[in-house]
DNA sequence: TAACAAAGGTCAAAGAAAGTCAAATAAAAT
DNA sequence: ATTTTATTTGACTTTCTTTGACCTTTGTTA
């Protein structure tokens, strides 16, 4: 069963034009029948950077939120600027696997790559006795980064 | 006398189309009149990577059980053998090296393929307080393996 | 310029799934 | 007959979504 979220995603991102769009919140909400902080909701969870989103948005009379999605182009800068500030020395899966999305999103990695690599820091894989799977993970996706850096 | 498990379980394996179904736990828990929570006991026994199935979900409002099936094929058996004759618990870094190797000559992986897990596992990588990469490289490395069987 | 109206923002509580884990049973193996 | 393995159940946890009350910013107008 979709979700109110989804179908409010899927029409946003159906009415993006030229990777940009301009909306009303109260407008939207109302459209879907929703509470406009639901509208919010959706921005958060599905427009983010990490997504390739840019939100931004003006309040009071002529408010507005546009959404603009912005594609990266040097691979290593864009590598780098997600170690130095989306990793850290500590990482969750479920901010591992935004990451994977965005360097997929970005032709990075291609689709097994992402399997390979989500899998080898999957809980799954890190689980062990003592506690620092997060630091694991980070560490392993740290230096996979990296070294994708050295291709050529 | 078949168990509610393996009603259960061909119930789904009834269901699967294009080998793939969408199953909501509460419903199907509710259907056979059994715990929830014994849904998820079928899909960890019966619908295994082993077996060729991947399992994955959602949970929270509009969640959902995905169930795939992926075909098996000479790569499949080659790694399976891999992973029951080669791996096992402990893996130290020169024997996982022999096996991307030959992986690499049999083409079931590719250069850069290689790189990613070669990094994943490597010591520095798997650095850790406690001392227990053997373990860590073996989990990973036998789950990256598996991932790679799914492909079609 | 002070008030008001018109946006959008925040946050926390409630609701909706699915996940985990261990205890209790049942079945199979030795 | 005893031990091991597999199944069933249910209490508790975690994650994701929805809703609504209250807050802040900006533009308009008396």
């Amino acid at each position: 069963m979709k979700t109110i979220s989804d179908i409010i995603e899927e029409f946003i991102l159906s009415q993006l034009e030229d990777g940009e769009i301009n909306l009303s919140r109260n407008e939207l909400a109302n459209f879907f029948n929703c509470a406009p902080s639901q509208i919010n909701y959706v921005l958060t969870t599905r427009f983010t950077p990490m997504k390739g989103f840019d939100v931004e948005s003006k309040r009071g009379g002529g408010g507005y939120i546009k959404i603009v999605k912005f594609s990266t182009s040097d691979k290593i800068e864009h590598i780098n600027h997600i170690i130095k500030n989306y990793i850290g020395d500590n990482l969750d899966y479920n901010n591992a696997i935004m990451i994977l999305d965005n360097l997929l999103t970005n032709k990075i990695i291609d689709k097994k790559e992402y399997k390979i690599i989500a899998t080898a820091i999957s809980n799954k894989s890190l689980s062990n006795p003592i506690n620092n799977q997060g630091l694991l993970r980070a560490k392993i996706l740290t230096n996979i980064l990296r070294e994708i850096c050295k291709e050529e």
